[in-house]
DNA sequence: CCCGGTTACGCTTGTCGTAAAGATT
DNA sequence: AATCTTTACGACAAGCGTAACCGGG
């Protein structure tokens, strides 16, 4: 009974689908042993967790979720790390990549190392290095020059700056800046973003017109240059869009910085991959 | 077959006493439950955790080591918080605090609001907060001025800056440096410092002479003044030392930075007591 | 009256303790 | 030979599933 991690899987499970038997049909359990892993939780914390009809999580509960997601994704990290330490390097490398973060280095690095890439939300991207899902990770955003990037520390993970590019503002082709050769944030503050959270560059506090929940560059571009809300991005992806007006971000003074994750030092062929993605890197 | 956190507490226990029937005494199991965990565990994760007799973790073992703390303490965070969510608010407030946090301020407020104090070494003050056996935890250290303190992220914690004051250098009286009226870090490189971990302001990697594991300050004060070594502290307490002199550190610009610790936002009496801690501070 | 969560109960499984065996210094 | 870990085995409890129950729409 110290909070056993079964507990707190069924029941962000259960929060999750708001329903007692939806959870169960995804877990493998009957409804009655679903009910049962709830009270058993209730019983321990001696709190009302979740209320029954409709199913929500109460105070209790809502705080209970901050905990519990963190906690089961460190104990899968925990657990996948010391596996992999133990067991045989795979051959296979996997690498998971946020959308904005699949640059040149990356198309270079691929091929000639027979990795696989996976294209994830940038959210989920430590989770799955953490995990083990994969072996290494590339995530982007936007920070200040040579800054670290902010990570959600789901894990202990190594980071190591990849790579560093301008950005840039992708505006639709009559719009009154489209002519501009460079734009500042704050020229734009009244402006409607596209909020992409599969994508990336997340803008925080900004009121979003269209949201976009793909991972697909091409798609986000497309939206934009119609004139469905700006997108912030690096440069290089808003000039190779097919359509809409790049400008470049001349303040405030932000890049676009893709960072490396590796569950502690890379080894093997993860190494051999992580070394060709962070060629000639800051930081 | 998660990862059970039984199974690693009475690993970590082992690993900590090098005995596996020196854990099962201090755990209250018999030396077969805990050989049963163990292979439990080596079983879970395919691989050897420990050598046995001597009793030593492996290297997959010292891997599982560096998760299964941070883990088992925000287990243990996460129950606490929710608990104390729902529990009626227990009129007696508890503060725990290094050594060094211990300044006027505090025990101007203590009497005022009826709250019990624990000293604690720094180190073990974040997890008496996160653990819930402290209501707020006061935790010192050097730092750049209003710059926050680097804390070891135990649990989610709100940090709130609560005080800043400058450092001093404690020297014996007859120190060649003891006549001057400031002095930089770099003027002492090669000198030799008490390392007292249970008081405070962590030297890292300078050369230690005498090592110090209490939390008094009296007692460091007087080995410091003896020559034993130097010690780093507020210029409050360097000052009010009955022997040694003090000489105020001018270069590198760092603080002697206080923060109170709090799970979550306070309330009740602990608000109380949190108001008083932080009034008119910085940041 | 149906859908969904709870409760009752039997059974399987897991986990602990006792005790004997094995290994290492 | 002494100490400490492992293995074997029996007892007990925990956890799951079946099925009956209950409460709300």
């Amino acid at each position: 009974m110290t909070m056993d991690p079964h507990l707190l899987r069924t029941f962000v499970t259960v929060a999750r689908l708001a329903s007692f038997s939806g959870a169960a049909r995804e877990l493998g359990y009957t409804q009655s042993a679903v009910s049962q892993h709830i009270a058993a939780l209730e019983g321990d914390l001696r709190a009302e967790l979740l209320t029954r009809r409709p199913v929500a999580p109460t105070a209790a509960g809502a705080r209970l979720l901050e905990h519990a997601g963190p906690l089961l994704l460190r104990l899968g990290a925990a657990r996948a790390d010391v596996r992999r330490l133990a067991a045989a390097p795979s051959g296979r490398v996997t690498l998971a990549a946020s959308p904005l973060a699949v640059g040149p280095r990356v198309l270079a690095a691929l091929p000639a190392t027979g990795a696989t890439l996976r294209v994830l939300p940038p959210a989920e991207v430590p989770a799955a290095v953490a995990t083990g899902d994969c072996d290494l990770g590339l995530v982007d955003g936007a920070a200040a020059p040579s800054d670290p990037l902010r990570l959600p520390d789901v894990a202990p993970l190594t980071v190591t700056g990849a790579d560093e590019e301008e950005l840039a503002v992708l505006l639709p082709d009559g719009h009154p800046f489209a002519g501009r050769t460079a734009l500042r944030l704050d020229d734009l503050a009244d402006a409607r973003w596209i909020d992409a959270p599969g994508v990336g560059l997340p803008l925080t506090a900004a009121r979003a017109s269209v949201r976009y929940e793909g991972t697909d560059l091409h798609a986000l571009c497309a939206l934009a240059a119609a004139g469905h809300g700006l997108a912030l991005l690096p440069r290089r992806v808003a000039e190779a869009a097919g359509a809409g007006t790049a400008v470049p971000l001349s303040a405030p003074r932000l890049v676009h910085r893709t960072e490396l994750l590796s569950p502690g030092a890379p080894t093997g062929a993860a190494a051999v991959l992580a070394a060709r993605l962070t060629a000639g890197s800051p930081v």
